[in-house]
DNA sequence: TCTCATGATTCACC
DNA sequence: GGTGAATCATGAGA
């Protein structure tokens, strides 16, 4: 009411926020021009004695109806508008024309990219303009009151400090512990729901107090001089200040993820080795096939369930396994002896024929099978040889002058007994270069 | 701290 | 796209 004191001087003339008196107009054509002086004071004096008076009051109440009933009232209130919207609101035209703010812009453009948030996720400003579309859509006036206003202000706030807590201990990721890459997709939509259903209490909210102020302004508007457009530079005032906690909401997301991302990353980029189980997994394997140790992909998935690992991983196994075993193939016949005694013993006496333990002109671990015959204790590990396991990426075609070493230790042995002079089922064999 | 083992990465080749 | 080879990076043990 401060404002529309400002508005009238006591005379009943009107003036500017500088006291200056202004400009009579002309409202009424037909009317003696003392006569509607009379009128115009009768309805400044009502306006200046509501603005004293509690809005609780009954007799407030009906002076507010007799006044928004007089038949000057439009004319009047398009005038104390018109001058309200050349010296108070003009002041802040300057400060509301903005850009959108970079910060929010890239927090928006990094929640998008990391599917937390999406397009049709807009900002506040989404949020606002429900509001307003909502306050705009016909609701009925509700006369509320100042004290609503407060209560639903201090409502809010004390729900945005809560939800902030609260928000913060869900996406805490301050434990430390490593993440694995199953985890990361788990945590990664953590926190996309987590930040969903915050946003959607901050829409909410905002939505709720925007439609608060407008049904304020609006049913002020009928006993003080507000213009549609200055409701509408309210509400844009209200998305600002909402902005403030959206983009507190959007960077702890940030964070959040960014949190996720770099420990995933770290727990990924740090070698572990791998279980003494799996390890045992992968040589058993891989020396049972030694005459093609290139498993199927059948096969790789079969050994990464069983080890815990991922195919990548088991073909990195593979590929290092084999580059080393021909760099180092006087140890890697002992190891060989090893894994073929471990073998030999836990298939002896089940009738197992596909070992030949210590067999072999260099005491070599062979696989008389050719590697077809692998019967590890779970035989659910597909062998296959590479005649046979039908793979587009044949590592060593049949007509390659390369072979894999392992034909070295085989001293003229392949899968049947054949010698690698040609003639075996597996053309592909051939005696290695080493 | 050094050495070795080993998983991961990179690049060229097929 | 799979593979071999070289290389990097890191863990483990002496």
């Amino acid at each position: 009411m401060e404002d529309g004191q400002r508005m009238y001087s006591q005379q009943g003339g009107l003036t500017n926020m500088s006291g200056n008196v202004l400009p009579q107009y002309n409202m009424g054509q037909d009317e003696p021009s003392d006569q509607r002086k009379q009128e115009i004071g009768d309805i400044l004096q009502q306006i200046m004695t509501i603005t004293d008076q509690s809005l609780d009051e009954a007799q407030a109440r009906c002076r507010k109806h007799t006044l928004n009933c007089h038949r000057m009232k439009p004319a009047l209130f398009s005038v104390l508008c018109e001058i309200k919207e050349k010296t108070v609101l003009s002041i802040r035209n300057s400060q509301e024309e903005e850009p959108p703010d970079p910060q929010l812009m890239r927090l928006d453009n990094m929640l998008i990219a990391e599917g937390v948030a999406g397009p049709e996720k807009g900002g506040g400003s989404s949020a606002a303009a429900n509001a307003t579309a909502a306050a705009s859509g016909g609701q009925p006036d509700s006369a509320i009151e100042h004290s609503d206003y407060r209560a639903k202000l201090a409502q809010i706030r004390q729900i945005y400090h809560t939800e902030l807590e609260k928000y913060e201990q869900d996406l805490d990721l301050s434990d430390g512990s490593e993440i694995k890459n199953s985890d990361y997709e788990a945590k990664l939509a953590q926190i996309r729901q987590v930040y969903q259903t915050e946003y959607g209490k901050y829409e909410q909210a905002c939505n709720e107090f925007t439609t608060h102020v407008v049904n304020l302004l609006r049913e002020q508007s009928r006993t003080r001089p507000i213009a549609p457009k200055e409701i509408e530079r309210m509400v844009t005032i209200i998305r600002k200040k909402f902005a403030a906690i959206e983009m507190q909401l959007k960077q702890s997301t940030c964070e959040a993820v960014m949190i996720l991302r770099s420990r995933f990353l770290d727990a990924r980029r740090k070698r572990r080795n791998f279980s003494k189980q799996a390890t045992e997994l992968l040589n058993e394997y891989f020396y049972s096939h030694l005459s093609n140790p290139y498993p199927s992909e059948e096969a790789k998935e079969e050994l990464a369930r069983k080890c815990g690992i991922t195919v990548s991983q088991v073909s990195n196994w593979f590929g290092n396994k084999r580059i080393r075993y021909k760099k180092n193939i006087t140890k890697a016949q002992e190891e060989a002896n090893v894994y073929a005694a471990k073998s030999a013993a836990a298939h002896e006496g089940q009738g197992a024929a596909g070992y030949n333990v210590g067999g072999g002109q260099a005491g070599m671990y062979m696989n008389l099978n050719g590697g077809d015959n692998y019967q590890s204790s779970d035989n659910s590990i597909t062998p296959h040889s590479r005649s046979q396991n039908g793979s587009p990426h044949d590592p060593k075609p049949e007509d390659s002058t390369d072979s894999w070493c392992a034909g070295a230790f085989m001293q003229g042995l392949d899968g049947d007994g054949d010698n690698y002079d040609g003639s075996s089922d597996e053309p592909g064999l051939k005696r290695p270069k080493i």
